[in-house]
RNA sequence: GGCCCGUUGGUCAAGGGGUUAAGACACCUCCCUUUCACGGAGGUAACAGGGGUUCGAAUCCCCUACGGGUCACCA
């Protein structure tokens, strides 16, 4: 079997999306499972389409992912350069071997007469395709063409009526007619090729053995497999990944909000690399057992391209974020600090500078709500009541501090955090006892009017560091409000 | 519309002729906890529909429905 050599193949034009993060997975993971090599290439002959910062971002994306490439246009490569407008002298020989051996012809078309030609087969009720008007022009005809000053583009001349069939490694056989295929583009006027042509030539150059790439590109594949065919060369194997589909069970759309698409944005938002790894991952393949928490290594593993499913999978948010705080629960305290305190004080609630007891406190805030956070920047809105003069109640709160006890509790409490001479954990955690002592009450109506009086919440982490965490002016302020 | 791909609980999904049809998220209940949370134990919930083939079909075949993709000088 020849080397494993796979590829990942964006088009840069902005940062990384869910769907291509998940294709750059199942490379690097089959890559690396198989000893091979993982490949980032940028296919960037649409030049309208060209965004200057799209390279480094989807080479950021992946970076944080973890998912480190073996060649690419950052550290070359044998088989470089590594985006498609410096190969352009690389594809010049094969558009001349088929033109010279009749598989391509140059069209004359302008893209207006192809759009009309389209309008037109859409009012009659066709399907659009290319008509093939300039496949066999005389030479006075080209001739005259040229006089007129047009540039031509070369079309592929698809052979009618054969099937082509080929085998995808996770759909299995696939055929395709010729007859729906019509001639397309192979270089534009302008001399740059498109993609469907300088895809082949880059996988073949670059001696890539499989080409993983999401289901969109199945219909391109029969299109290459010509290509391939009528320059002789070998045809590399392929892996066409379901489609990951948002809430609605559409294909994800730019614009579409009902999901974080962007790599970048979960990484903004806190989000713990591996976690993101973790559950894409599981968006299409699936392992053998009933364990589905996987480090990187785990995966590499135990990916297989057998256990690849072919129907497309919403993406799940909550499920994200449940795994995600899983991730975050097991992580080093001051990895998850670094990661929430920026929110913090980009949110305004700390200094940008802290000094260093502000920035004691603001790890342990941060560590009492480890254990909850989704992702790091929801600290902003969990711990807001910290940082706020008064408390918002809402209706099942209030009503719970209606009730006869509460302001005997609030009472009690508040004597005894006036009298304290000592406001640790500990020494809190004895005020609450005293209080308990003196009224009687116990379990929830004394640690829930307490927990409501100074939060504002029925909800919420360790009680006792909470009130540590508010300190005791804030503590002070808040009960005399109530009383 | 033509072509191509797909369809197991709300979601991710295992299972590929004989199973009580796994597991996870979400939801609900209970236990633990003097509050909250964590944790633990349970529960509700699925083979798109119709025909075949077969002793037997979620599994194989056909049709229909639905969903998606694609028909560019975009990738």
């Amino acid at each position: 079997m020849a080397d494993v050599r796979v590829r990942y193949a964006p088009s840069p034009t902005g940062h990384l999306h869910i769907g291509g993060a998940r294709t750059a997975l199942f490379d690097y993971l089959y890559a690396r499972k198989h000893g091979g090599q993982f490949i980032v290439r940028f296919e960037d002959t649409d030049q309208t389409r060209h965004v200057e910062s799209g390279v480094d971002n989807q080479l950021e994306g992946l970076r944080w992912l973890g998912l480190d490439w073996d060649e690419s246009v950052d550290i070359g490569g044998p088989y470089g350069p590594y985006r498609q407008m410096e190969r352009l002298s690389l594809y010049q020989p094969f558009v001349e071997q088929l033109l010279k051996e009749g598989h391509a012809y140059h069209c004359f078309c302008t893209e207006a007469d192809l759009e009309a030609e389209r309008a037109a087969q859409e009012a009659a009720g066709e399907m659009p395709m290319y008509s093939g008007r300039c496949r066999s022009l005389t030479p006075d005809e080209r001739q005259r063409y040229l006089d007129e000053g047009r540039q031509p583009s070369i079309r592929f001349r698809v052979p009618a009526d054969r099937t082509i069939a080929f085998t995808d490694r996770i759909r299995e056989r696939v055929e395709f007619e010729t007859n729906g295929i019509g001639d397309f583009i192979i270089v534009r006027p302008d001399g740059i090729p498109t993609y469907n042509f300088a895809v082949i030539l880059d996988d073949h150059l670059m001696k890539i053995s499989l080409v993983i790439r999401g289901e969109e590109h199945l219909t391109n594949t029969p299109r290459q497999i010509m290509m391939y065919e009528a320059l002789g060369l070998p045809v590399p194997e392929f892996a066409h990944l379901a489609l990951i589909l948002n809430q609605e069970r559409k294909k994800m759309s730019k614009r579409d909000e009902s999901i974080i698409q962007f790599i970048q944005q979960y990484q903004s938002l806190g989000y713990l690399p591996e976690a993101v790894v973790n559950f894409i991952a599981l968006l299409g393949w699936s392992p053998k057992g009933e364990e589905e928490m996987f480090s990187k290594e785990e995966l590499i593993a135990q990916f297989d391209l057998d256990r690849v499913s072919k129907s497309p999978a919403v993406f799940d948010m909550d499920k994200l974020n449940w795994m995600n705080n899983a991730y975050i629960k097991k992580a080093d305290p001051e990895r998850i600090a670094g990661l929430a305190l920026p929110h913090l004080q980009q949110a305004g609630l700390l200094p940008g500078e802290l000094s260093e007891e502000q920035h004691t406190w603001a790890r342990s805030l941060i560590r009492l709500y480890q254990e909850q956070l989704r992702y790091a920047s929801e600290i902003v809105n969990l711990s807001e009541l910290f940082f706020r003069e008064e408390v918002q109640i809402g209706d099942e709160a209030g009503a719970l501090l209606a009730e006869e006890h509460a302001p005997v509790v609030l009472a009690a409490f508040l004597k005894q955090v006036e009298a304290a001479a000592d406001f640790s954990v500990d020494a809190i955690k004895g005020l609450i006892k005293a209080v308990q002592t003196e009224t009687g009450y116990k379990g929830k109506p004394l640690f829930m009017t307490i927990r409501v009086a100074l939060t504002g919440q029925m909800h919420g982490p360790d009680l006792n560091m909470t009130i540590h965490l508010l300190g005791r002016d804030k503590v002070l302020a808040r009960l005399k409000k109530l009383l």
